[in-house]
DNA sequence: GCGAAAAAGGAAACCGGTGTCAAAACCAAA
DNA sequence: TTTGGTTTTGACACCGGTTTCCTTTTTCGC
């Protein structure tokens, strides 16, 4: 109890206890080759001092520390939050300690700012968030220093063992189908921004599904966006400009898809009765925006859960699966067309 | 540049230099007993061979470690989002990361949880975010374990040197004057949840600028919500229920009032014809919701900056200013009334 | 050119753990 | 009671840095 000086060490613990330092080092590292009695005499003394091993001196001695790292490039707060929270959910009760480290995806010196980091702090491994996960050049890095690595993407970026998938290209055809069985057939897409790996998957599944059901896709029912609510505002206004006007839009992210909401409003076309829109990511801003939004939400804690326990247990995390299905939560931002 | 191998180690550097190790040392520690040639010949060595010093190593015979911890319960995303790159700010290029350890306020077993972690990880120090940090038996329990720790708050809550400020208080007086000098008469509160300081410091300023201007506050223009959406949902419709209405709304975070712009538009109440709104914290609703919102904004980077500046670098931080000031940000949710 | 003070550099111990390998303890069988 | 094999345990070196303390070298006044 008394917690006054220093923290007592594993020779302090030796000694007390009337054993050696390996012994002490056998107990806590659970080794099999000990007596019970042994075993319980050590414990007992751990327990009166209040030892608790000293993680640096471990690291040292091991050659491998206990912090995981995560990169990204805040795609959106509320999901960078959230994956934290289920790697905390995986390594609660470890030793390991999550390591966060924003990383700018426009600055040329990036990968150098990363290999840097990588060199000094010598993680245990990262966890890569898309967009910059799909950056193939940061993977090469990171098995070119020998840090173990797991990305987080939307297609087939890897191999298994460092890829947690989600199925966007389904799940987006899920959405083209629900809006066609509404009776939807003027449907216009806002796109993510070109050389994301996330933005072309959505579009090709939109474009598969429209094909799929034998709907035509004009020029002018795509349109460019980059992720951002003012994108998806001027998107939004193309779409809505052209001859004859779409019933339904969907936005590759919540961000755009409020956007819409605005250029909508702006033109007096009221959502969902004139314009259905469907947004994609279950960002708070869905939940929050008027009238509430239908989006796709993917279980990014569960994701996040999945790709620690990759990283740190790989044996007992082969039994998790590694993609991960999106699910479609409807709210009022959808209704049949006009 | 070949970076194969094991990474080279203090002890390489000084074989290739042939000096000893001790010198090294003082050379990655820029010690001034140094003769210049000496300095050039082991820096030459270290930029050939690509030595990174190891950081295990070096926390275990300092006894001190380079991580810095944030404790936070989630209050809004893009607040920690934006707290962290503010710290990242702080610490670029210095040997310090960022280990983040999300919390459970409600759990009883919080403190014990906190305390496993900083004997587990023996942190530098940590940095705590509103609202744990006003818990007072957390910043006892750090003092106790002798970890360093600033607490971000919007009220003086403990010394100068464990302390970030913001102004709540003085700024919602300036929200209520801004509101009262565009004619507003009955203004209506959203009070964050009682034992919050923060909701505390809001409800004391919008009371003393309501007195001051010699303004009543009927009990009926109290309303009581707990930072969420749904309850700033509810008190939006209690206050809109009284009559004579109110003409404005100040709710206590940008959540609660995006709450209230729900409940209007389900009235047929129109924001901000017949009803301004006014939140707090200028997060991303409040750019995204229609109409765009008036907003109270506090530089939580800069804070964030401050925060950590002031537990890795005590001295250099006491120029930095302990309290920072909010502003408000216009957009288009506050009119003159009728 | 000499001696002393100051500056520069090195040897060895230490930080708190873990790995190796041999010694000690234990147990069953002879 | 030995013996031999198996468990348990401990001594010691090591991980890669820093610190202490002492020796060597340099500088400088006379």
């Amino acid at each position: 109890m008394a917690k006054s000086g220093p923290a007592p060490t594993i020779n302090d613990v030796a000694r007390v206890a009337g054993v050696s330092k390996k012994t002490v080092s056998r107990v806590i590292n659970r080794s099999p080759l000990l007596r019970e009695a042994t075993r319980a005499k050590v414990e007992k003394v751990i327990a009166e001092l209040g030892y608790t091993p000293n993680p640096q001196a471990r690291a040292l001695a091991l050659r491998r520390n206990f912090l995981i790292g995560l990169l990204h490039d805040n795609p959106n707060a509320q999901t960078v939050l959230n994956f934290q929270e289920g790697v905390l959910d995986a390594i609660r009760d470890t030793e390991f300690a999550l390591v966060v480290r924003p990383v700018d995806r426009h600055s040329p010196a990036m990968l150098d700012d990363i290999r840097n980091f990588l060199e000094q702090q010598r993680l245990y491994g990262v966890l890569i968030l898309p967009p910059i996960s799909e950056n193939d050049d940061l993977a090469a890095l990171c098995r070119e220093m020998g840090c173990g690595y797991v990305r987080m993407g939307s297609a087939a970026l890897d191999e298994a063992e460092h890829l947690v998938q989600s199925n966007d290209r389904e799940m987006v055809e899920g959405v083209v189908d629900y809006l066609v069985k509404l009776g939807h057939r003027r449907i216009g897409l806002i796109e993510g921004p070109s050389g994301f790996r996330s933005a072309f998957e959505r579009r090709e599944g939109f474009l598969a599904a429209m094909h799929r059901h034998g709907l035509e896709v004009p020029p002018a029912a795509l349109a460019q966006g980059n992720y951002r609510f003012d994108s998806g505002h001027r998107a939004a206004n193309e779409l809505l400009s052209a001859e004859p006007r779409v019933t339904a839009i969907f936005a590759s992210n919540d961000e755009m898809a409020a956007g819409a909401y605005h250029a909508a409003r702006e033109r007096g076309v009221e959502v969902p009765r004139q314009l259905s829109i469907v947004g994609f990511d279950d960002s708070p801003i869905a939940a929050h925006i008027w009238p509430p939004m239908t989006t796709v939400g993917w279980p990014i804690r569960e994701m996040a859960k999945a790709a620690a326990l990759k990283l740190v247990a790989p044996d007992s995390s082969e039994a998790l699966p590694s993609s991960f299905p999106a699910r479609l939560v409807t709210r009022n931002s959808v209704a049949a067309p006009g």
